[in-house]
DNA sequence: GAAATATTGTCTATATTTTGTCTAGTTTAT
DNA sequence: ATAAACTAGACAAAATATAGACAATATTTC
């Protein structure tokens, strides 16, 4: 541990907050009380910068700087840690007005096409508080994600677009998918696209309902070989697999793939399979007896279903 | 060890500063001390000359000289350790003091052989908390990508963990390393990946780092055809693209697409191209005037460089 | 649901301190 | 003789501190 004091200007490099906020908390208060140096310089130690560190973590996960400044540095750290989940204190009310919903899709689009990133963000969060998680994800996100590719394939809009909104879309989902604070013994979900399926939205959304729905989600991107996502699950004992289906709807190899990753996963890892193209392997997904998903709603059913063994076992 | 004196103009040349500095700090704060010759010209020791080095490079992370030159070069060299330029032009860095950082990455590795995406998570959490967002950019979350992807191609570590860490990664940062409170009227900075080039997590780390530098960055991920990219930064009046090249190294069409992007941008729109694939395309980057960054702490200037514009022309 | 209130980050203006650069005149080295 | 280095002093730009105003959000109240 050194014992040197930094200047404001190092500490704002270091915490990325501003001279100016830093200043504002110390006054109205007394986040940090620095010493000074004969001129009136302000000191800060390791410990306070610490401490600013910990209040930008906590401030930036939702709770108002007015509480948690005054709590003793400690407590912070227990805050800190379980810092990510607080966002959703609200709870989900359910919009009066189901027909505002098209109207935040429309302003999301927009963004799309504008490539405005904060826009976008701020589009599906009001959709969120509006509709709830589970009503922005299926009135919102999924028709997003659906019209996007289809506006891709017309060419209205260009690859970037479309890179640009699977970004900004898949962080958001990604953030929104922390339900609640870590229950210790959720079920595990792999998810996933097996290989040659590129498209990851559709995988992204079904991990963030899943965590939602009180899954443990581990999350493993696009176009996947049968045995790493059979090995996953295994290593992370998952009590399920959930692959999505898009895009090809015809790719010969998918077959394959399917019925080789029946085979290596365990009888008790149950697999679910969603998304547009389930229509198109609808015959080796019932060889392989997989659970079948065409849309969100049925999706959150089998989730559940899936999961009440858990509680059971649980008691 | 050579214990040969130094005139003050070969310490000029050695440390980067100026005569002028060097006499002042000298003479209002006895930062060193030279002998003299026998006509009262200087004569540096290298522990000296190390000594003024620690102190530009800890200066120019933000502490006034004032406080620091009176320091002893031990607590120098701590501060040392924990600092990080990120402004004006580049001196050999000598401390390569791993100090505690290595164990965070550690722990970040041991979490991505686990698939554990919470202990990841933690892990960067505490690194971030520690040594502030930059530090854990460059300590831990580059270090952590790039070994990523050596341990794929060694065959320890599968597709599937190479995905999970993206993925894990990828949301962490583009969460976590945004500025505290988005200012109004930011430089743009587009961030991407040209066609051909599909891994994403060099991009990534750039964006992360210009977010926290205070541009506001619009992402557009891997493998984009340089006319989308042009388009995006006319659409978005950005001050600068970023791209990032890891592999492959000898894309025969990375040449042709570079090109193109660079007739197609706009002359005021900069292109910082960074990524451990520069040195194999640096011919045609020279040609194309692009600003080239080898790590992150180059990026750092390049980027405080290219703010600096804003600020005059917003007066 | 709408209005009032509280919270909170940002901005401006001004005074003070800090810090890099410059000038001028002198001395020393090549 | 020309270039480099020294001292001292002066300046201007940048950074820091304080106080107050302001705008955008939350929260509460009616």
């Amino acid at each position: 541990m050194s014992n040197t004091l930094l200047s404001i200007n190092a500490v704002v490099r270091r915490t990325g907050l501003s001279a100016h906020v830093i200043r504002i908390w110390e006054k109205r208060y007394d986040a940090v009380e620095p010493t000074r140096t004969a001129t009136n310089r302000r000191l800060y130690s390791d410990e306070q910068v610490e401490r600013l560190m910990l209040l930008r973590e906590i401030t930036q996960a939702g709770q108002s700087i007015g509480y948690v400044a005054k709590l003793p540095t400690e407590q912070l750290k227990q805050l800190a840690a379980a810092s990510f989940p607080s966002k959703g204190t609200h709870a989900p009310r359910l919009s009066t007005t189901a027909t505002g919903s098209s109207s935040f899709f429309e302003d999301c689009i927009a963004a799309v096409k504008a490539l405005d990133s904060r826009a976008l963000e701020k589009g599906l969060k009001e959709a969120e508080t509006a509709l709830g998680a589970q009503g922005m994800l299926q009135r919102v996100a999924a028709p997003l994600a659906q019209t996007i590719g289809t506006l891709w394939r017309d060419g209205t809009i260009t690859a970037a677009h479309e890179h640009f909104a699977s970004a900004v879309l898949r962080t958001y989902l990604a953030q929104a998918a922390r339900p609640f604070a870590s229950g210790a013994n959720e079920p595990v979900l792999i998810v996933a696209t097996p290989a040659g399926q590129l498209h990851e939205l559709g995988a992204l959304l079904v991990a963030a309902l899943a965590a939602n729905l009180g899954w443990h989600v581990t999350y493993l991107g696009a176009s996947l070989p049968a045995p790493e996502i059979a090995g996953a699950a295994k290593q992370n004992r998952a009590r399920a697999v959930a692959l999505s289906l898009v895009y090809p709807e015809d790719d010969p190899r998918m077959e394959g793939e399917l019925t080789r990753l029946h085979e290596l996963l365990p009888p008790e890892i149950k697999l679910i399979v969603g998304g547009r193209a389930v229509g198109a392997y609808q015959e080796t997904l019932r060889k392989i007896r997989a659970l079948q998903a065409t849309d969100l709603t049925h999706l959150c059913s089998a989730l559940d279903e899936l999961r009440k063994p858990a509680t059971v076992a649980g008691k």
